[in-house]
DNA sequence: TCTAGCCATATCATAACGGCATGTCAGCAA
DNA sequence: TTGCTGACATGCCGTTATGATATGGCTAGA
């Protein structure tokens, strides 16, 4: 009993002929003809009987069409779900992002534009930071992320350079770092920082902290802050000044201002996409496309970049 | 997608290994490899990861393997459905027999052992005269009958003998038919007769109207019943005698005295078992060994003994 | 009686499939 | 590091399965 027997035998069933149904597959009428009786030599029933003019179905014969069609249709059925699968126009993805990123317009619209295309696929978003989201890349229980990392290699993961932030300087509104902009680092020695616990985010915390190595200066921090959304509305309230990510100030907020400052931003933080090399998901694999299509092809890991 | 190479992928997928999986199913590992891999094209997604030692599924890979072991199920299930049809196991069969044989410990047999042997087989005894389980065997409503033929030669169906009725005189108990039985149909010139109506069974009234006119007989008939039930109860209420089929004796009847008389004995009455030609159900095949199991082969079928 | 249509059979070419030998790679032990 | 082992992949060849063509037999309808 194989599929290519009993979709022969469909035909023959709702033909009520072996020759029509014979023209129906494409295929010659002896062909037909042998593949029915195989069928019946295999099941150890007829199936048909035989007429001068076309043949017609026995109560087994019946029986099996009934069954045969469901059969067929089942492979269908499973066919389609699994090249949809196979697409990525059906499944699962999960992706880990920053929260600080996903007030980003580049990476909202990649949110957006995938589930626009990709509807039928189960689209979770997470909003973790770096540390975690490599955990749970690895782990598998990520299928990719948004993140920052200490460098491009790395072992097990696939990595595409997304864009390149750096550093900015927030300050509360109504203070006069925000009347009278400073324009150099030195000019911060007396300021109030507030700043992130490094156990929060050690690749972003380590990264900031050899930047400001090189540059020989050492914040005066008068309070610390969870994540960067605790540390923002620390500055709001006026509580002290505060170095984040240039993505932070995508959306502005009430009651601060973001500074430029050349000695910030020369301190490069590049934003990757991160997934597990060994997973081949095309769901995956469609958010990476989108990835090159909506960022470009900058970002071929290069690990010059990470340094 | 064929189902070999589904159930191949089963059992890579159970053993996690397709070299496990070549020594299950017993065919060679670079044949599973192929098949994996000719599956995988077929449906556009990759199925295993392959790794050092053994492979795993991807997603896809458990989607399809829940899928493949119900189709593969639902085949064997099919399969066994259709081969018990086949082997007359199970199905149906309808049987049309006079009520008057249903009492013949023969024919009770059949029944008996038919119902023993296929338990699964839907077994449907219509109690029918001949005239009408000739119809219904035409139209294909009935699948076999045990009935009277006036030619074992019918065009468009089987037959086989059963045995030989003959005529027997049922007459009152407290009669003086039953007293002084007759020993010649002359005798009985002056007795009553309860007689049958000829359009109830065509088949039956002529071959006793025929063997009665080569006799040079004619019964003086009171009354007619409907069918033999009827006659034999009028008999046994005393209004006459009755020529009766030598089944009607099989079992005694309160009030009624069966007699032989030899130029009754001498009317034959050959009884079959009839059956479309281009029936080839199984179940019915098997009825029909049954038949030739209990009442021999004598049976073959042969004009000359249905005159 | 003849013809057209349909199913069955025989024969051959081709494609599918499995087996064997071999290659490649990763993990493990000395 | 080196060699060994186990597992998956690849190439080649013989066998089997499948389909096409040609042909025969049978039946219904003209």
């Amino acid at each position: 009993m194989e599929f290519r027997q009993l979709s022969y035998f469909i035909a023959v069933a709702e033909t009520g002929s072996i020759s029509a149904a014979s023209r129906r597959v494409h295929v010659a009428q002896p062909a037909l003809t042998r593949q029915v009786r195989l069928l019946e030599e295999d099941l150890g029933i007829r199936l048909l009987e035989r007429h001068a003019r076309g043949v017609s179905l026995t109560v087994a014969g019946q029986a099996l069409f009934e069954e045969a069609v469901q059969l067929l249709d089942r492979r269908t059925q499973i066919r389609t779900r699994l090249t949809s699968l196979g697409q990525g126009l059906i499944g699962k993805v999960s992706l880990g992002v920053t929260v600080t990123h996903l007030w980003v317009p580049e990476v909202a619209a990649l949110l957006r534009h995938y589930r626009d295309r990709y509807p039928r696929v189960a689209f979770e978003v997470f909003p973790l930071l770096s540390g975690p989201q490599l955990e749970r890349l690895r782990e598998g229980s990520l299928d990719a992320g948004i993140l920052y990392l200490d460098s491009a290699d790395q072992p097990g993961l696939e990595t595409r350079l997304l864009q390149h932030d750096h550093l900015m300087l927030a300050v509360p509104e109504a203070s006069r770092w925000s009347s009278s902009p400073p324009s150099r680092l030195s000019e911060l020695k007396e300021a109030d920082f507030v700043w992130g616990f490094r156990s929060v985010s050690p690749v972003y915390y380590d990264r900031v902290m050899a930047h400001f190595a090189r540059l020989d200066f050492e914040p005066r921090v008068v309070q610390y802050g969870a994540d960067n959304i605790t540390i923002l509305s620390m500055v709001a309230a006026g509580l002290g000044i505060a170095i984040v990510p240039s993505a932070s100030s995508a959306h502005p907020m009430p009651g601060i201002r973001f500074l430029h400052l050349a000695e910030l931003t020369a301190c490069d933080m590049p934003l990757w996409m991160a997934w597990r090399s060994s997973n081949d998901a095309p769901a995956l694999h469609n958010l990476v496309g989108l990835v090159e299509e909506l960022f470009g092809e900058e970002g071929v890991s290069s690990p010059g970049l990470a340094g």
